[in-house]
DNA sequence: GAGCATAAGTAGACTGAGTGCAAGAATCAA
DNA sequence: TTGATTCTTGCACTCAGTCTACTTATGCTC
């Protein structure tokens, strides 16, 4: 059974993407804030009520659809070659993202993906982010704890603040080419900053903050 | 004229304070989700309406308290003495504010801030704080940017990296403080692991996530 | 100190997100 | 077919935050 068993089943899928394309379709006609919870409800042919059984808030309704990348990172790592250090494979896999134009490195420049991007940067999403950053980063966290060669005291916190500071830097990274492709640029004019910047940015991780360290 | 001005002016900065403790005694008493604005309002004896006025949001009634603070590291890099290197300044003056029990270090065990840490961690809260932080990282950013001493290419990427990866290291090792505290921990217990932690946090800005390097 | 411009405060209705409840409709297992 | 379970709905409700029009207090000027 690969989920696609009862009735019920298959009914709960549709409305949910039912839900979700009346929702994005109607963000991306008016922008966020001018639609409500109400509209998406009607454009979705189901009440109010059931909208909120599918999706917890109305920011969900947009977040969802970048949901799977939380554990990305995590499952980077872990699922990374014999002997690849954990910085390596991230940075290997942020260099493979930059270069398919994966939308989530900010490096894509199809129509609707720039919309997308558009949309996210609605304050009442993006304080939202923060949400689905946080789950990100205990599930990174995680997988660093289990690579650690040496569990002393402090190899807790490292594995807290590495995971910080590797998904800082990705969103950091992703922030700074969506506004350049926001702002009118091409994904292929962008590209050559984008790696540069990543390159330097994973050399900040691996040795440190150089500039400022005197 | 120190701001002592007009009788307007006292009457406003009166105004402004019986809202604020007016919040601050039933969020304290009752918790933060159990009490509306309408009560603050009330409770401070004025109009709801006026309550915004003062207090964009229901957040700012709990986090104005810390406002201050979002420039803090900013100004420590700018007013550090010459020759000491930004990481060492913001590495001192974390040690200090340790060493001082300063609240915004987590590490504090007065009933009432111990209190005000509760506070802060509802949900509702906590989603609030990231616009103080994304200020603080401008701010940090920019002074970080001044000292650069060779500005090539990528010294504003650096900035913006580097503030951010300072801020999140100082809010997880508070973070991780506050945990502690109201865990039952009194501040002295905490206080050698806290400075461990503080120092091996500014090892790996200054040196990079040398156990995730291979 | 009278008069007027301006700023602060108020009441109350309104929008929009999100919840609680109780009843109705569909699905499933037997 | 029946009965239990689950999904859906409508409606009323709370609460954050805004809008409008009105009243009151302050400060400035003559």
């Amino acid at each position: 059974m690969d989920g696609t068993g009862g009735l019920r089943e298959r009914k709960k899928l549709r409305t949910r993407k039912a839900i979700s394309e009346a929702a994005i379709t109607l963000f991306l006609e008016r922008g966020y804030d001018a639609v409500s919870v109400a509209d998406v409800a009607a454009a979705a042919e189901v009440s109010k009520r059931t909208l909120f059984a599918y999706f917890p808030t109305k920011d969900d309704l947009v977040l969802h659809r970048i949901a799977d990348h939380q554990t990305e990172a995590a499952r980077v790592v872990r699922g990374r070659s014999a002997g690849e250090a954990p910085l390596d494979a991230l940075h290997r896999h942020l260099r493979a993202g930059l270069a398919s134009r994966d939308p989530i490195t900010g490096l894509c420049d199809h129509p609707q993906v720039v919309a997308f991007y558009r949309l996210t940067q609605s304050p009442a999403v993006q304080s939202a982010v923060g949400r689905y950053v946080s789950a990100g980063e205990a599930a990174l966290a995680a997988a660093l704890w289990e690579t650690t060669p040496e569990p002393g005291p402090l190899a807790e916190v490292t594995a807290r603040l590495g995971a910080g500071q590797i998904l800082l830097v990705q969103r950091a990274l992703a922030q700074a080419n969506q506004a350049h492709i926001m702002g009118g640029m091409s994904a292929d004019g962008r590209a050559p900053d984008a790696l540069a910047e990543a390159d330097h940015a994973f050399d900040l991780l691996r040795d440190g903050l150089a500039p400022y360290r005197g």
